[in-house]
DNA sequence: CTGTTAGCGCATTCAG
DNA sequence: CTGAATGCGCTAACAG
């Protein structure tokens, strides 16, 4: 069914119809209620392409996904995108995603803005100087960055307190008394990546204590690396007495080394995680319960939507960033060292 | 920049512009690298909404996000996902996610066919009887399903084989001389898990054992049910030498419950689970590795897509059904049973 | 091989 | 308060 045939059903005009149902003030109360009874009763619903032709909206951002299958399309992505999505529909958009073709991000970027079939993009996981950014910077394209960048040029962000939550969580290892922290993050030259490690750094600094290179990693989420990078860590002698994993699935491979190294989880060697919240993977029902510096992704997701619509509406975009605290949540993964029993 | 400028540029048509553009062979050759030149260097590129609204296909299939937090939205989904936009690159068409709204799942799906913002649907995760499969297939809306139903009417899907997979770990596990066989599987009603209940009886009945209902649990895929109900399991007496975890979130669970009794895996307790192939979490580096049945979701998303396509171009939906088949990988998680040493 | 013309379905001027 | 006419940018007959 076509407006027009709507308007014919009810004997008036496209245009008396097509105001009542986007609430135009200028239409008869009387009117409205018969063309919406109408419209439901057919099951109309405009045609979104017309219409978007039309008015020279879209009703749709945009956000790529990474073609290759290893970095980025994880776990933490469907949670992002589930909020994104929550958001979304209070405000009648879509979310397209697009896939990035031949590793050349870039051009897919710049494809997505000149077909014009979103009215915004959503950009996540930036680099320090992320290319992307500085691109539809200058190119004036409405987007907000899940992160942040070193890049000048004003733009909308929000990000999580990635430096104060690992800052926090090292901090608490060397108040409790271990000596040797080490940590397992993402892969360097990701803004969160080095954040991390500034705050861990300056926890050790702040009390005089040294940094030992070999005790911070840098290697893709998986329970794989965090399985393997551990056990290489608790090899070194001394080896750390605590750890910091960045990501739930790394945490889960850390501790399947403590174990098979033979530690106990929590005594001889502390684990604090970082925990995006899934649903389905629960920090407080693991046995030991774990440690977590604790921020919602989907929740971000959802506000980062949100703070599109407004990029969209004409919110200046310096005036949009955001950085959210992170919580530390206390569990048994970590506690005061304690050397082993051999 | 649009159509009649670059036509304008090149001293030519729009018509002649689009055509070469659209690759119509009628187009003299020179002409043709002429105008993709142009193109190239004006950055122009149809809008998507005109060209669409013109040609009437919309160049964008839709999938359904349940608004709900809890049941589908996991790892699973963003796999499957991955799977189908690496797909749908290669034919040019994007991936829409609409979120329904009011859980009122069935109106979400109409609305989003009414407004004709997708040409196809993808459905997931359909129970025996699914009203959205009868909704689709009388609406004459092109849709693929990812799983089966009992509905009649014909429709294109496409489904793993999980009562074999179920069959064949059970049979497996019978041969090795477990007596006592328990499975901890997803949510009763979808098909995936009423098909997988069929399989793991049917290797039962095959052997004359009986089947105990207490041992055949069916809640929500995550860690922490996987626990639970593990830990339940294990404290009947006599309890299982076997668990069948129907994914891997659950097993991680059936892991811990395993353990925190205080028996050894592999040995005193096998797992045997289900696999949709996380890149982030890999059975085979789970110590010990685990025996899974296994099936890559992200290839089924890809497929789905493919047949999507074709269900677009016409082909009979009759025509487009396939069942594929699960591989038992046997790992260290599972073996002979192995009375405990106390 | 190329150009002219007429919609695709809607929202919006501008008149009534 | 309502209606007739115009255009959003593109593709697809139909002519040349």
């Amino acid at each position: 069914m076509k407006l027009k045939e709507l308007a014919d059903q009810l004997g008036l005009s496209q245009t008396t119809v097509s105001r009542a149902l986007n609430g135009y003030p200028e239409v008869n109360k009387a009117t409205r209620e018969r063309v919406s009874e109408a419209a439901l009763k057919f099951g109309y619903s405009a045609n979104a392409n017309a219409r978007r032709l039309a008015i020279g909206r879209i009703g749709a951002i945009g956000i790529l996904m990474p073609r290759d299958r290893s970095e980025r399309f994880g776990p933490h992505t469907s949670e992002f995108f589930s909020g994104l999505a929550e958001q979304l529909s209070l405000h009648e958009m879509d979310l397209l995603m697009s896939p990035s073709i031949n590793n050349d991000e870039l051009a897919a970027y710049r494809r997505l803005i000149s077909s014009k079939r979103v009215d915004g993009i959503i950009v996540t996981g930036p680099t320090l100087m992320d290319e992307r950014v500085a691109m539809l910077t200058e190119a004036k394209f409405p987007f907000v960055l899940h992160g942040r960048t070193n890049i000048a040029a004003p733009h909308a962000w929000l990000d999580i307190d990635n430096a104060g939550a690992f800052r926090q969580a090292t901090s608490h290892l060397l108040d409790l008394g271990h000596r040797h922290v080490a940590m397992i993050d993402g892969l360097k030259g990701h803004t969160f990546s080095e954040h991390r490690e500034m705050g861990y750094r300056e926890a050790l600094v702040e009390r005089g204590l040294p940094v030992d290179p070999r005790f911070i990693v840098h290697e893709r989420f998986s329970d794989e690396t965090g399985f393997h990078e551990a056990q290489r860590l608790l090899s070194y002698a001394p080896h750390p007495t605590a750890i910091l994993a960045g990501s739930m699935m790394t945490a889960l491979g850390v501790f399947r080394a403590i174990r098979s190294k033979g530690y106990e989880l929590g005594k001889e060697v502390s684990v604090i995680a970082h925990d995006d919240v899934f649903p389905y993977l629960n920090a407080s029902n693991m046995v030991p319960a774990m440690t977590t510096t604790r921020s919602s992704i989907r929740s971000a997701g959802s506000r980062i939507a949100e703070l599109l619509v407004r990029v969209l509406d004409g919110e200046p975009v310096e005036n949009i960033h955001e950085i959210w605290p992170v919580e530390l949540v206390l569990r048994q993964s970590s506690g005061p060292p304690i050397a082993p029993r051999r």
